[in-house]
DNA sequence: CTGAAAGCGCTTACAG
DNA sequence: CTGAAAGCGCTTACAG
C-alpha cells in the first residue's frame, strides 16, 4: 500500500501538505491540491487507519454489546444502530457476549485498548460494580437492558407500562384467570414487566395465582412446556401473558397440537413484536418495542458524548411501548 | 490510559522489557516479569490497539460483508464466523452492504486502509471486475454467494444439487405439475438452483411451463402474491419449489387464507431451513444449508491465508445440501 | 500557503 | 537477560 510519503514524493510536496489535502484543510494552493488528488488516485492511496487512530486518539468506532445476534430483536437493533452510526461517520463493532460474563468484560476492554471510542451496552451480563471501573476509560451507555443501580445514561423502554397495557388488554377482553410467563430472570427488565402485570391485576382485583406464574422462559421450547403444564391443570387459565413472542409461539404451537383453541380456550399475548408474531397462525397480539428509535437514539447520544468528551451524566430516557392486537387474544 | 512507558517507569525497567512481558517473549527474568505483571495490573494497563496495529502491520481483524443482518441466514452465518474467529484470536467486523454496491466497495476499502487483514464476501453486489482490483491489498474469499467468473477461493454450497434434490422429492411424491419460484435474479446461486430444478424435471420428462415460473422473489409478500397468481389459474400446479423459506411461508399463509390445503392441494418446498420453516403450520419441507460449516470453513481458510501471506489461489469448496422433510410436501 | 520536526504507543533488530 | 534507538504512517503545532 502506498503511504503518504509516496504521495508526497510523487508530487514533490511535503507530507504535511498531502495530509492537509486529505483532511480538507483550507490554505492549500488549488493547483497543488489537484496534484495531490490525482497522485492519490493514481497510487490508489487510502490513509492508514491505524496510524490515524494512533495519532488522533480517536477511532470513530463504537462497540455494541449484545447477547445473541441470532435473536431477531438484536439483529434489528444492531441494524438500526449501524444505520445511524454510518450517517454520523461512525463504525459499529459488533460484540456478541453469547450471554457470557467474561466475554462481556473482554469486550469492555476494547475501551481500555482504545480500540473504540465508546460502548453501548444493549445487553447486560455483569453487575454494575463490575462494569463501573470501565466508565473511566470512555463513555458507556446502556440501551434496552438496564440495571437501575447503574449510573449510566439509559435509553430504554418503559417495560412496566408494557406489562401493564398487555395485561389490561386481557382483562378488557373479559379474562379473569390470567397466567404470566416471564423472561430471563436475571435482568431487571423482566421484573419491571411483571410489576406492570401485577399492577393491572391488582387494579382489577384479580388474583395472582402462584401456579399461574412461570418464571425464566427464553424460547419456543419453554413455551411448549408451559402449555403442557397448563393443559395438565384442573383449573386452567384462560389467558397468558408470555415474556416474549417466541415463548408465545411455542405455547400456540403446542396448543394446536392438542387441538386447544387459541384464543377461544387460551388467549396468548407476547412481547417484542418480532417477525414471527405476524407469521404464525393465529397472529400473536404483542407489545411492540420501538427498536429503530431505541437504536438510533442510543447512537446519537453516544456520538454526542464522544464529541463533547464530557463525563456522561446519569439520565434515563424512557421510550413508549405499544400494544399490537392480532388474533391470539 | 496508562502507556507502556508508565509501566516501564513504575518498574524501573525499559519499555522493551515490558513489551517482552506483554508478548510472552522468553528471556525475561522471572522476578522482573512479576514486577511488570503487577505494575500492569495496578495501572489497569492494556496495550493500545492502534499502536500495535500500526507497528505490527496486522489487525487481527476480518471484515465480513453481508447484504442484510436482519436476514436470519446472515445472522446465523455471522454468528458461526464469529465463533471460529474468536477461537483463532481474530475479530470480525460486520459490514452490511444493505444490497448497495457503493457500500460494498466502501467496505472493501477497509483492506486498503489496513483496517482489516482480509475480507470475506458472503454476499456480492458488484461484478467481479469491480472487486478484482482489491485483491492486491489482501486476501478476499467468497462464501455463500459467488460469481463463477471470480478468481477467488470460494466456500459455497452445491446449489444446483439443492435445486435437484428438492425437485426430485416433489416428483417422487407423484407431482407432475410443478411450479418454481426463484430468488434474487441478480445472483448466480439463484440460477444454479434453477438448473437443478430443470435437470430433475427433464430427467423425469416433465414439462416446464412458463406460467409456472416465478422469478425474483425475496420475502413473505412475494410468496403471498405468487399464491394469488396460482389461485387465479385455470390449471394450477400441484407443487411449488420456492426460492426461500420466507417465500414458501408467504405462499402457505396465503393458501390458508383461501382455505387451500397445503400439502394436499399444493405441496410447497422452501430453501435454507430457517427457523421459520419449523415454526409455521404446516412445517416447511426445505433444503438445509450447512451454515455453521460454511462460516467456520471460510474463517479458517481466511486465517490460514492471512498467516501464510501467500496470494490465494482460485479454488472452490462445494458443501453438500440436505433435504429436510416436514409437512408441507 | 508550505515544510521540518515531534510525537501518538508500540515492537524489533541490534548491541551489549 | 536487558536497553537505546529506530520506525510503523499519520497529524499538528511551530516557524517561515
Amino acid at each position: 500500500m502506498a503511504t503518504i510519503k509516496e504521495v508526497a514524493e510523487r508530487t514533490g510536496l511535503s507530507s504535511t501538505t498531502v495530509s492537509r489535502v486529505i483532511n480538507n484543510h483550507p490554505y492549500v494552493d488549488e493547483s497543488k491540491r489537484q496534484l495531490v488528488l490525482t497522485a492519490m488516485e493514481e497510487l490508489g492511496y487510502v490513509p492508514n487507519s491505524s496510524a490515524r487512530r494512533l495519532r488522533g486518539q480517536r477511532t470513530q468506532t463504537i462497540a455494541v454489546i449484545i447477547s445473541r445476534i441470532v435473536n431477531p430483536f438484536f439483529s434489528h437493533l444492531v441494524d438500526a444502530m449501524e444505520r445511524t452510526a454510518s450517517e454520523l461517520g461512525y463504525q459499529i463493532i459488533l460484540c456478541d457476549s453469547r450471554l457470557n460474563k467474561k466475554r462481556e468484560l473482554a469486550h469492555l476492554e476494547l475501551l481500555k485498548a482504545k480500540q473504540v471510542d465508546g460502548v453501548i451496552l444493549a445487553s447486560l451480563q455483569n453487575k454494575w460494580e463490575d462494569i463501573k471501573p470501565y466508565t473511566r476509560y470512555g463513555p458507556i451507555i446502556s440501551c434496552n437492558e438496564y440495571d437501575s443501580m447503574a449510573k449510566l445514561p439509559m435509553i430504554i423502554c418503559d417495560q412496566e407500562a408494557g406489562g401493564y397495557i398487555g395485561t389490561k388488554h386481557l382483562i378488557d377482553r373479559g379474562h379473569t384467570h390470567i397466567a404470566y410467563a416471564g423472561g430471563a430472570d436475571r435482568i431487571e427488565l423482566t421484573h419491571d414487566r411483571k410489576k406492570g402485570f401485577v399492577r393491572a391485576m391488582e387494579e382489577a382485583n384479580l388474583p395472582i395465582l402462584p401456579e399461574f406464574m412461570f418464571p425464566s422462559n427464553y424460547g419456543i421450547e419453554d413455551g411448549k412446556r408451559i402449555f403442557q403444564r397448563i393443559f395438565a391443570m384442573e383449573n386452567r387459565p384462560t389467558a397468558i401473558f408470555a415474556g416474549g413472542d417466541e415463548v408465545a409461539a411455542g405455547i400456540i404451537q403446542e396448543a394446536k397440537r392438542f387441538d386447544y383453541s387459541v384464543p377461544r380456550q387460551l388467549a396468548v399475548i407476547g412481547f417484542d413484536n418480532q417477525p414471527i408474531a405476524d407469521l404464525i397462525d393465529p397472529g400473536i397480539t404483542t407489545i411492540d418495542q420501538p427498536i429503530e428509535l431505541m437504536g438510533s437514539r442510543a447512537v446519537e447520544l453516544m456520538v454526542d458524548s464522544i464529541k463533547q468528551d464530557r463525563t456522561l451524566s446519569y439520565n434515563k430516557e424512557l421510550l413508549p411501548l405499544q400494544l399490537i392486537i392480532r388474533q391470539s387474544t
